[in-house]
RNA sequence: GCCGGAGUGGCGGAACUGGCAGACGCGCACGACUCAAACUCGUGUUCCCCUGGGAGUGUGGGUUCGAUUCCCACCUUCGGCACCA
């Protein structure tokens, strides 16, 4: 009788095991290829998530399986530590937002042990520590230095129930929500610190030598928003103030029959005459009103006034009315446009409903001959340029260059590129981040804290207002210091830095998180990185991915770091979901809790579930009588190798059993392997299940005793291993092997193992199977298709028709055609 | 509206470069074990008539000896972007 398997015991013995012995401790070693896997850092909410274990296990088993391979392998972990939560538990809870922090840190500690991975807990970094921050805010003055950050007053993403601004990458959706708390976001005009991550627009879109998702790839491609095209700048009948537009279609210039200001455009009050002043204030004043939602809603009918000035075409000398419409944003290109009804949709309908000229000057080959008058619609197809002054008639393949060139000739106009991407907006007016170290003068102006006086640390005696204002700002004392310039009075910046700031370079600081003369110690730096593997969610492609992406560059430009990109290769995983295919939230009761399933299961059995139940990108749902299937293949595992370690008996199998088991392991080996280097986890489980079945085969057929079984039951473990560290460590030392399982190397396939010499071919009439035929695996065509054609189904479904062709494909089929 | 992913049994999902669709698991059915049940073990399980066939990977077309895989059009669904000039 074989006792039950005791998850709860051997989980818990070997990690102490594994932790005594520093099994996962990663240290240089010059002799071995390195490889760095990184997860991406959990926020430590409270509690560990099944989300944190399905990114996170998976990763762990790879990361696993590289060791095997031989690799060096870095896999660490820390904490996000700063940001809102911590406060919103301050202000509930009456706890400071440290406290309850570290609270949570000790916490999750223990959880993320409890999935026996491989994190080498030495090397872990939490953002909060003075360790950490010190160097985020060394680096904010490094890009201030490096005129990458700077400070301006503009219109900004603010957050009603966070109390703060947002970047653009933090405002998502149709009603343009907070990303964190779903609130929608309303508009501020304040002074805020920024990033210069548009200085890397162009490089940002560049993927090349990183093998990242297609998807990842498109949406960062979306979010940068490159668009080509040329900058014309028309005159103005009042002299000096010329208007600057940004088009894509310079070709279509001969077709402006008006132009279109943003309503807060700086020219506005500049051009507008005094009859329409009154009216040209209403209009700014309800398009400042009105939310952006209801501004950049499409489905809106155009709205918009005349100015009473005039601009002058510089192609043609025309003289045309300017405007101002809410559907010019001023924060895109120069906040002006030229409008082309014929060819602009958005331009054709503000036409005609305020009866303007729709003037066509392109027409496209295939189509009838557009007449302004009576179109429904614009046509914005490229075509020969028509009433076009000297380029009438030039093709449409060559009428943007043309006109590129022509505005260029005449010094109006210029080649030009405008991107959707913004800086990133980084201050935050909290408490729990990182301070943005510097100081302002009146007399001196903005300067950074020298940096001998880093970390600005935060203060620990602070109050939190109802209002919901930064305690920092109200703190007596904390922002008064003397000015690093003139040693008088000065006020430090009272807001605290974008977490996703310190997210941009965790992956070094985990390189050497105890290191004190710099953020991370060159040497660790010139062995581990880049990372080689990175994994983590989708929803931060535009978000944290663009960001490390940014800061990295920006680094390698001071000097910094290396290389283009932090990242090789990215891989992303799905999210699990409810039992209800919905996803898990707490009001919706479909929360799958990773402890309760660790007290039941195991972790293994979590782990192997995980990896299981879908494809690891995609994520589905949870399915809690699906684990059971997991639970009885493990439990199979432990059975079999129990009940066979150690007995001495006799093998009674034949020679076939043996070498078709030996095939099997090989086979299996060869498809595990390719499936972790190609993140494909759910058939690494449903592979590992196959070879059992067929080693419950062998054994009731007496394979147990020869050496194909001793070579099953020995690879059969390391290829568990990266998945279920616990039971396989366990089988391993009970079947009296060298400790530890986990520095063992990856098994050697052998090929020739799974060289069949016969196969069975599906014999196939028009593309139909009729019927199976077993031939030599080295048949040669002659002698298949002879088989074939002698199969007696065959010849019933050709009804005595000769075949008009065969088709022979070794090793696979055979398909007759009638 | 634009961009991208997905659509395969009752369910989750396999299927390499165009080559035997449905691996593996859940569920279900039957059998063995048991006084009985659970566990475990074994067998079966795409659907429809059943001798043997016929149909079948969202729909309709196409290319091909052969299509889940490639091409065209469309439907559903999930993401992202959206008056971006």
């Amino acid at each position: 009788m074989i006792e039950n398997y005791n998850h709860g015991e051997i989980e818990k013995k070997w990690q102490n095991k594994w932790d005594a012995d520093e099994l996962y401790r990663s240290v240089i070693d010059g002799s071995k290829e390195k490889h760095y896997a990184l997860t991406m850092l959990p926020y430590p909410s409270g509690d560990l998530h099944i989300g944190h274990w399905y990114a996170m296990t998976p990763s762990d088993a790879r990361a696993r399986y590289k060791r095997m391979k031989g690799f060096n392998v870095l896999f660490p972990i820390g904490f996000d530590s700063f940001g809102l939560p911590a406060e919103g538990a301050a202000i509930k809870n009456n706890i400071h937002p440290k406290t309850w922090t570290y609270a949570n840190i000790a916490r999750m500690r223990g959880q993320l042990r409890s999935m026996g991975a491989m994190f080498d807990w030495k090397r872990e970094a939490i953002s909060s520590d003075e360790s950490y921050y010190k160097w985020t805010e060394w680096f904010f003055i490094q890009l201030y230095k490096k005129g990458l950050a700077y400070r301006k007053m503009s219109p900004v993403d603010w957050c009603p129930s966070c109390n703060t601004t947002l970047a653009r990458e933090q405002v998502w959706g149709d009603d343009r929500h907070c990303e964190r708390c779903d609130t929608p976001v309303i508009k501020k005009e304040l002074d805020q610190w920024f990033f210069r991550t548009t200085n890397y627009a162009d490089e940002l879109l560049n993927f090349d030598g990183i093998d990242w998702p297609q998807h990842v790839q498109t949406l960062q491609t979306n979010w940068v928003g490159r668009s080509e095209g040329a900058s014309v700048v028309f005159k103005t009948e009042i002299g000096d103030h010329d208007m600057e537009v940004f088009t894509t279609r310079p070709d279509t210039l001969w077709g402006a029959t008006f132009m279109v200001l943003s309503p807060e455009h700086p020219l506005v009050d500049e051009i507008s005459t005094e009859d329409k002043k009154e009216e040209i204030e209403a209009y700014k004043d309800e398009a400042a009103r009105q939310s952006d939602i209801e501004r950049e809603s499409t489905t809106k009918e155009k709205t918009g006034v005349f100015t009473g000035g005039y601009a002058i075409n510089p192609v043609n000398d025309e003289r045309i009315p300017i405007w101002i419409a809410d559907y010019v944003l001023m924060s895109y290109g120069t906040g002006a446009i030229m409008a082309v009804p014929a060819h602009d949709q958005r331009d054709f309908e503000f036409a005609r409903k305020f009866d303007l000229e729709v003037r066509v000057v392109v027409q496209p080959d295939d189509m009838e001959t557009l007449d302004g008058a009576t179109m429904e619609e614009s046509v914005p197809a490229k075509g020969a340029l028509v009433n076009s002054g000297p380029l009438t008639g030039t093709p449409g393949d060559q009428s943007v260059s043309a006109a590129t060139k022509f505005i260029a000739e005449k010094g109006t106009g210029k080649k030009a590129i405008n991107y959707k991407l913004r800086d990133w907006l980084i201050s935050r007016q909290r408490y729990w981040g990182s301070p943005i170290p510097m100081i302002n003068c009146e007399k001196c102006g903005w300067n950074p804290v020298p940096e001998d006086q880093l970390p600005v640390t935060l203060p620990e005696d602070v109050e939190w207002k109802p209002t919901g204002e930064s305690p920092l700002k109200l703190h007596p004392t904390w922002k008064h210091v003397e000015c690093p310039a003139c040693g008088g009075e000065a006020i430090r910046e009272t807001d605290t830095m974008d977490t996703f700031m310190c997210s941009s370079w965790y992956h070094l600081r985990y390189l050497s998180p105890d290191f004190h003369d710099a953020p991370f110690d060159p040497k660790e730096y010139d062995y581990w990185m880049p990372v080689d593997t990175y994994t983590g969610g989708i929803e931060h492609a535009t978000m944290h991915l663009m960001y490390t992406r940014f800061f990295h560059k920006a680094l390698r430009d001071m000097g910094v770091t290396e290389g283009h990109e932090p990242m090789t290769q990215l891989r992303n995983q799905g999210m699990v979901l409810g039992e209800d295919h919905d996803k898990m939230s707490k009001s919706k009761g479909n929360v799958i809790a990773p402890d309760a399933l660790v007290d039941k299961y195991g972790a293994d059995v979590v782990r192997a579930y995980l990896m299981f139940f879908s494809r690891w990108d995609m994520g589905g749902p949870w399915n809690s009588q699906g684990i059971e299937g997991t639970v009885r293949w493990m439990r199979r595992v432990w059975t079999i190798f129990n009940e066979t370690v150690g007995t001495n008996v006799t093998p009674t199998c034949s020679a076939e059993t043996k070498k078709s088991l030996r095939r099997k392991l090989h086979e299996t080996l060869k498809s595990i392997t390719y499936d972790f280097e190609n993140v494909g986890f759910n058939t690494i489980i449903s592979s590992l299940m196959e070879l059992m079945n067929e080693m419950y085969k062998a054994r009731k057929e007496g394979a147990v005793g020869t050496p194909e079984w001793d070579e099953t039951t020995d690879i059969y473990l390391r290829m568990l291993a990266p998945v279920a560290p616990h039971i396989a460590e366990e089988l391993w030392e009970r079947m009296g092997k060298e400790y530890s399982i986990h520095t063992q190397e990856w098994p050697q396939l052998d090929e020739s193992a799974i060289v069949v010499d016969e196969v069975s071919i599906g014999i196939q009439v028009n593309g139909k199977v009729r019927d199976r035929i077993t031939v030599p695996a080295d048949a040669d065509e002659d002698t298949v298709k002879a088989a074939a054609l002698a199969s007696e189904n065959v010849q019933k479904f050709l009804e005595g028709k000769e075949p008009r062709k065969v088709i022979v494909i070794k090793g696979r089929l055979v398909n007759i055609v009638k």
